[in-house]
DNA sequence: GCACCGTATTAGCAGGGCGCCAACAAGGGC
DNA sequence: GCCCTTGTTGGCGCCCTGCTAATACGGTGC
């Protein structure tokens, strides 16, 4: 006796489906998921694509993630953590050389992986969604802190409005990446030199002012170190 | 006889339904659609939640917008564009004041209408959908040249390199507005201050070297450094 | 080697959203 | 007051989604 298999060829007999550990085959759908969502919008990619692509019965979404909008959000989680933020860039030298040292390593992670990290920066439309908001503020506020690390000022990491400026600052950073890599509008010289310039105007000028606005009374967040 | 209404309270015998011109009932629909797809995620506002809202029958609603997409599409056009872009901010004086000039100017627009603002700007997730990214990209060239124009660089405005550098500032404005509209940690001078020094680091700094780089033809794309 | 069993996986059901079409009626013209 | 244009409605059919009971894979004990 013989099956077709999805393929459409007819295979020989044996099991109809694998059984993989539970953490093997979340990936692996989350892994389709990751791929469809990136490709199309949400509403245009349905939990039988994801199913399809997957190999896999469509419940078993259900099974693993919940609801698919649960799926969508994960997706998102795993999308929004870039690549290798850990790589430590020296924070040594003058402004300038750390400011152009901390930029060249972003633009070279971005190259390597840009493709997703511009799908993440994708505008969508409208629509207040706040668990999605939060998701992007949180990834937005860890690399807010490690600029601040790398650019010598992280003494002002737990400073709230310090890195709402950085997180601005990152608004302006999506932006010049996609103007580079999706269109074609920038070359990565002219974006380094845009990125560079502002960030060292951000640090310099415009930090210090608020600190001054402020002196005492930035004892607001938690702070670690003694 | 009587009839049961919307509300629930029985009314006076009458039209069962009053027949409006095109356009006013095209435009009730759409600002119904504005509301809710402004208040939830898209998937989260179904086509029935619009026709109840609107008080008509769901079907008309793709009698007059084709698809729930299509709805949503104009929707989004008619969100992105600033309530009175077109106010005119003197282009006299030194580079900082006409930059001081221009940002206070758009705050106190955003200031107005900053609900809106707000909502449109909301980063919503992953996945790629051109004709969402092509609506926002037109807004943002719409203010990226008018950007260039107050600030006293209009004769820039047709340098596509110039317009690409002002909108990815775009970026860091709607992100520093954000910060300061929706979760209140950055005060409007604070704002208006990175907002400003930003700028003119760019327009004194940054555009002068793009055009200096200018006469020479260069390659698009993404070089990966070896 | 074989029966057993835990559980990963599936098939099917019920509810709801969306697009479309024919039918209806509102309200101005004659 | 009747007619005719057309704005508007109601309902059919299809697809998508979440859930649950049934299925069978593959390791274990003998």
């Amino acid at each position: 006796m013989t099956r077709t298999g999805q393929s459409g060829m007819t295979v020989a007999d044996g099991p109809r489906w694998r059984r993989l550990e539970p953490d093997t085959r979340r990936e692996q759908i989350l892994d389709c998921a990751v791929r469809l969502f990136g490709e199309r919008p949400y509403a245009a990619v349905s939990t039988t694509d994801i199913a399809r692509d997957a190999g896999v019965a469509r419940g078993l979404l259900n099974h693993y993630f919940g609801t698919k909008r649960d799926l969508y959000l994960e997706v998102v989680r795993k999308m929004v953590l870039l690549p290798d933020l850990d790589g430590a860039v020296a924070a040594t030298g003058s402004l300038a050389e750390r400011v152009e040292r901390s930029v060249d390593w972003f633009l070279d992670t971005v190259a390597a992986h840009g493709k997703t990290f511009v799908a993440v920066t994708g505008a969508e439309g409208v629509g207040d969604d706040p668990e999605i908001e939060q998701i992007l503020a949180e990834a937005d506020d860890i690399a807010a802190r490690k600029v601040l690390e790398t650019v010598g000022r992280g003494e002002g990491a737990d400073d709230e409005q310090w890195r709402a400026m950085i997180r601005a600052y990152g608004g302006m950073v999506k932006a010049a990446v996609r103007e580079w890599i999706r269109h074609g509008t920038l070359d990565r010289e002219q974006v380094h030199l845009l990125l560079s310039q502002a960030l060292i105007t951000i640090v310099r000028d415009v930090l210090p002012e608020v600190s001054a606005q402020k002196p005492r009374a930035r004892l607001a967040g938690a702070r670690t170190r003694g």
